[in-house]
DNA sequence: ACCTGAACACCGTTCAAGT
DNA sequence: ACCTGAACACCGTTCAAGT
């Protein structure tokens, strides 16, 4: 039947900072960043524009509270079992697949320098380096190549994915650069054009974790 | 005197796309990003917002114009006398000190993957890799994860600089953030409380190249 | 203390009208 | 062909008024 009271029905649940946090998180994953707005989170949470306000300073503090939100997710439970070499790669594939399934994270991630979640980070992986035995006065160059290494090409990688269509074929798609490549002016691109085949089968995610490996190669090739 | 005319003086100049990209990358160094707007960009060019259109699509278009003009006078000049080594350090100082002039860059970039300022600077460093008398097998893969590191890193370091007040002595800076690592929860962060004094004498650029000093370790010592 | 929603000062973009 | 600038449909943010 009807409703028995006029007034339209509201929230039920008290409008909290973790609800709104959430509920931009989820927003941000799917409909993107253009799709947050005060307006649409309002709408989602049942209320006005101006309660979100009472509970976060602005834009910029819901857009770096969400993104500590998924990081901090990302980052619980650490193998001690593993090689340094092997928790390093976890460690980095980890915030690969975050930065997968939250594009917007690397963006709004590398605008917050040094504060706690990439920190956080950055201890992991500098303990892993220690465990590698590598001498002291380098540990803090090993560990800053590894953290800038994985934020900035996993940030790299979620840009590039961000601008594909949704529905694209990656095979396809792939297929189509390589193709374009091969037509490229052989003076200008002769480099290109020998590696556009390995394009083909191409994969980014083997690629990212290959430049890990090199770097931790260089790192254990300096002692 | 006052002038003869009725009508207040306007452009001299035709408006060309070239004018409006140019006056566009100004806006961006000058005023960052929240301050191109198509009505700032218009009154500089001593217009209305709506004859932008008629030479650029949109915001969209205009962005990926203002990167690539900046990307391309970057990516000119190859020392063809360097050691490929050398080379490609030279090429990631330049993109490196392009994001630091330009920090809106880095963010544009990532958006047009596989687009032509890209390739060009994949193809610089992958004749570099060729050089170094990588196997064919693994040259892509070298090429990647340089190219990635710089594009990446670069950004990662550009995203910072915005972050940080334009007044802000760096010294300083860097000496409250250690000072901060310093009183750090020990159990927590027993590396980043071992690193905290390197922080003080830290160079960005010179991190950055010492991670791409690793990679070139990485690459020559698979052979 | 917490919420509401109209109002303000902006945006990007469009388009009828001008030259 | 190219430019003008008012108008449209949005934003983030504020704030008097409510409970």
């Amino acid at each position: 039947m009807a409703s028995r009271t006029r007034r339209p029905e509201r929230r039920q649940e008290p409008l909290t900072r973790e609800r709104i946090i959430s509920a931009a998180v989820e927003l941000l994953d799917t409909v993107g960043e253009s799709g947050l707005t005060f307006r649409a989170l309002a709408e989602r949470l049942a209320t006005g524009p101006g309660a979100i306000y009472w509970h976060v300073a602005g834009k910029t503090e819901l857009l770096a509270a969400a993104t500590d939100a998924v990081v901090t997710t990302t980052i619980t439970g650490d193998d001690t079992d593993a090689t340094p070499q092997e928790a390093i790669r976890a460690l980095a594939l980890g915030v690969f697949d975050a930065f997968d399934a939250h594009p917007w994270v690397g963006t709004y991630l590398a605008r917050r320098p040094g504060q706690s979640p990439m920190l956080r980070v950055f201890e992991r992986i500098g303990r892993r380096v220690q465990a590698l035995r590598v001498p002291e006065a380098a540990q803090f160059t090993a560990a800053s190549a590894l953290m800038n290494y994985i934020l900035g090409v996993a940030g790299q990688n979620a840009a590039n994915l961000r601008t594909l269509q949704p529905g694209t074929d990656r095979t396809e798609f792939l297929d189509a650069v390589a193709t374009a490549w091969t037509e490229l002016d052989p003076d200008q691109y002769a480099f290109t054009r020998t590696v556009a085949g390995q394009l083909r089968k191409h994969d980014d995610r083997a690629e990212f974790l290959a430049g890990i490996d090199l770097i931790l190669t260089g790192i254990t090739a300096r002692q």
